[in-house]
DNA sequence: TCTGGGGTCCTAGGACCC
DNA sequence: TCTGGGGTCCTAGGACCC
């Protein structure tokens, strides 16, 4: 049986079977964002950044703008290119709006990131149709209700269902029929393999190995000797197309992280606390808006040369008190300070980790009687009502915390 | 082309315990 | 004086993804 969907306006493929699991998203998401609320930036190439490109719409993608690059290249590659700055705010709503279409499509939703989510329709044939049908009707729901491009790969296994959702791109619809999977997947370079990136895709690529096909008559064993256990016994199994991995709905979040790109210049060790202290209060704040508490606490550091490296901690109890987290991050800066002086530092990050729940743990009560997180939740609660910088530290005042050099400046 | 910010998972060695 | 095997946790690094 083959079906073939028209769908107003969109990259139309035909469609001719029926798999369970989809592969929902979303177009240039910030971007189209920015085109949807700013009717004269459609049609327009659109770059969403700060010092560099966060999202470019498939305009400024035509040109060659990518995401990541820097706002030097995108600026050459696209002199007339649109550019906004990120609004944060407008993107989790929007994604907000477009997980609940997902969830009246199916309950069993795996969100990936703010963008895009595996869909199990598996079951759900008799009441809602085929799942092309739901793959179509989901594309229009997205498009009503959220006013957003939205491609969708529907496919047997997850890993089928989202690479045709990259091969669909943008705004189409791609499925992956149950006796032509080995013909789909075959002919694709190893790039689209999930899992290989640029040091992989080198590797296989010197020994000759191109495409999805070549992976898949390797044995096991050589694909482990070639790229470690776990990365040689995934590749073995997407390329002979063995994916059982079920869509999972209720994953939690295992970490919190923010950082700050410094850029080249010496920081003082005070501006250096001060940065970390932002961090910390910003993080901090987050850990308990989502009821969580981490135990281990790592600071991220990128030095002048580029490379990375980590210091980590782990406490003794979970907490989600920012003195306590603090204290910790900012003992990791001390003993990290000689290598800094070394090497020059180019970002300063911070990631919680070892999250639980927060009523995982009972409230330390200190010698004065009152919860250690007294103060914390009378300072979030007065960011809550008037605004995140309605109270800061004294030693931020005065601080350059403004926004970053914005991109692409004429 | 001089490179953001937010995540996930895997590996490997050492400490520590039984 | 010499010395096994297994398990868990912690730390650091690295690849990869959006």
């Amino acid at each position: 049986m083959r079906v073939t969907l028209s769908v107003a306006g969109a990259t139309i493929r035909t469609v001719p079977n029926e798999g369970p699991i989809l592969h929902a998203d979303l177009d240039a998401f910030y971007a189209s964002v920015e085109q949807r609320d700013d009717p004269r930036l459609r049609g327009r190439p659109v770059i969403v950044g700060g010092g560099v490109v966060l999202a470019a719409s498939y305009e400024a993608k035509a040109r060659g703008v990518r995401t990541a690059m820097s706002g030097r290249t995108a600026r050459r590659l696209c002199p007339d290119a649109v550019v906004v700055p990120p609004r944060m705010r407008a993107y989790a709503e929007a994604s907000r709006a477009v997980f609940d279409v997902f969830a009246h499509t199916t309950p069993i939703v795996e969100g990936l990131s703010i963008d895009e989510a595996f869909l199990d329709v598996g079951g759900l044939a008799r009441i809602a149709g085929p799942p092309a049908e739901i793959a179509a009707r989901l594309r229009e729901d997205v498009a009503s209700r959220a006013g957003l491009p939205i491609t969708v790969g529907v496919a047997r296994t997850k890993f089928l269902a989202k690479v045709a959702s990259g091969v669909a791109k943008p705004d189409g619809l791609l499925v992956v029929p149950h006796d032509r999977e080995l013909e789909f997947l075959h002919p694709l370079p190893v790039e689209r393999l999930w899992g290989v990136g640029e040091v992989t895709s080198a590797t296989l690529r010197e020994r000759g190995i191109t495409t999805v096909g070549q992976v898949a008559v390797l044995g096991e064993a050589v694909l482990v000797a070639m790229l470690g256990r776990a990365a040689g016994r995934h590749l073995h199994a997407l390329a002979r197309n063995h994916d059982p991995r079920p869509v999972r709905t209720g994953r939690r979040r295992r970490s919190m992280g923010a950082q700050r790109a410094l850029g080249s210049r010496r920081r003082a060790p005070a501006e250096l606390d001060a940065i970390l202290t932002a961090l910390v209060d910003r993080l901090a704040r987050r850990l308990r808006a989502a009821r969580r508490v981490c135990r281990t606490v790592t600071l991220r550091l990128r030095f002048a040369d580029f490379t990375r490296a980590t210091r980590g901690r782990t406490l003794p109890d979970p907490t989600a008190h920012t003195e306590t987290i603090l204290d910790a991050a900012r003992a990791l800066l001390a003993a990290a300070t000689p290598t800094i002086e070394n090497q020059g530092l180019t970002l300063l990050g911070v990631a919680l980790s070892n999250l639980d729940d927060d009523g995982a743990i009972q409230l330390a009560l200190p010698f004065d009687g009152r919860p250690e997180g007294a103060l914390d939740s009378a300072l979030d609660d007065v960011r809550r009502r008037f605004g995140t910088t309605a109270i800061t530290r004294a030693t931020l005042l005065g601080r350059d915390e403004g926004p970053t050099v914005p991109l692409l400046p004429d």
